[in-house]
DNA sequence: CGATTTTTTGAATCATATCAACGTACGTGG
DNA sequence: CCACGTACGTTGATATGATTCAAAAAATCG
């Protein structure tokens, strides 16, 4: 029904048959059709979303009317507004579908009841934000050390795969550069 | 003892005498003085940090030779370099005392079975790094939306404070710009 | 008080942004 | 399945925010 959030949860934890049952009951199944909205700037997030196929992106807009990305999540990536989640303030983010995706969303909402329930499923949320955390701690290395240029030629040589699949001007917005200057770099090299 | 840090961990999750009596079985008191290493580059992280009290800073050292500053951590807040804890493998950053420090470490060699008698620190922790990963994100979009001088003039107004307790020169390297510049800013106004 | 550390100054330079215009591709309806 | 319109990518000229370097001034510390 959805292999890869079933496989992603026992690569961290053990959960049998029964305990799978439960689960469903605390998520929702939502196909998405590209450029979908599942948060839109200035509403409250009360999801957390695992991405079974597609790719999200998510984005706010600045005071010029330009859209900013500072984030995108595939498949087996968790995304959310936690600021937001947490503290069910309005979000300033907007999280849109790059290409029609398949998401298994879970309720902030439903969360204390399903950890009740399925202890297991705390600790592979603990893994994850864990794992998000350290992840972002990378990032902020590479924002410090990378000249623009060096962040382009590092980021298209690591993934170079996901890099296909997004417009040149979502890369740019990513990496915080203007879409003529990536333009002027691909040229140069 | 360590007064931060159990009323720290009681504001998120419940914990009777005996369980704090327990939980000093697993952590290690550190008192550190200005410029002391609680990590260093090409060592394995093994522990988080929680600063009881004073200040600490991560930091590495790019090709020039240069220390860029990527987090500090005052009182109530946790450090690690997360990828090297997770991973076992040697670290990209310093970690040192900016200020005469009292620090509670717990190693990540006794995590589980932290865990194991605690499970209350299982959430606990999932909270922490929930938290930190949400400030994360509002610190890219900060990075994305703001000039060096929006930085630095949001920085200041918004921890005064803490403004008051490092020198500008490590302000500059966490905000991601030179001494110079950040010298001409204030000048400026 | 002297020595080190931190901050400031000013001039030259560079990486990257901006703007406007043109070229290309691509998806959607007829 | 073609054509048209919109979305995307490129080009070049100009502008600017921020860095670099070297040196002096100021602050801090033992």
């Amino acid at each position: 029904m959805f292999p890869n959030f079933i496989n992603h949860l026992k690569k961290h934890v053990e959960l049998n048959i029964d305990e799978i049952a439960t689960l469903k009951d605390f998520v929702k199944i939502i196909e998405v059709r590209k450029k979908d909205f599942l948060l839109e700037e200035g509403k409250i997030c009360r999801y957390n979303y695992f991405v079974e196929k597609g790719l999200l992106r998510m984005f706010f807009v600045n005071e010029k009317g330009v859209e900013q990305i500072t984030q995108f999540a595939l498949e087996n990536w968790w995304m959310s507004d936690h600021m937001s989640l947490i503290m069910e303030k309005p979000s300033v983010f907007n999280i849109q579908a790059v290409e029609n995706a398949t998401i298994i969303a879970i309720a902030q909402s439903k969360q204390e009841q399903l950890f009740k329930q399925l202890p297991q499923l705390e600790r592979y949320f603990r893994i994850m934000m864990q794992r998000a955390y350290a992840a972002t701690q990378m990032r902020f290395k590479y924002f410090h050390d990378f000249s623009k240029e060096e962040s382009y030629r590092q980021f298209i040589s690591s993934f170079p795969d996901f890099t296909q699949r997004i417009p040149q001007y979502m890369l740019a917005s990513y990496l915080g550069l203007t879409p003529e200057y990536l333009s002027e770099l691909r040229k140069k090299a």
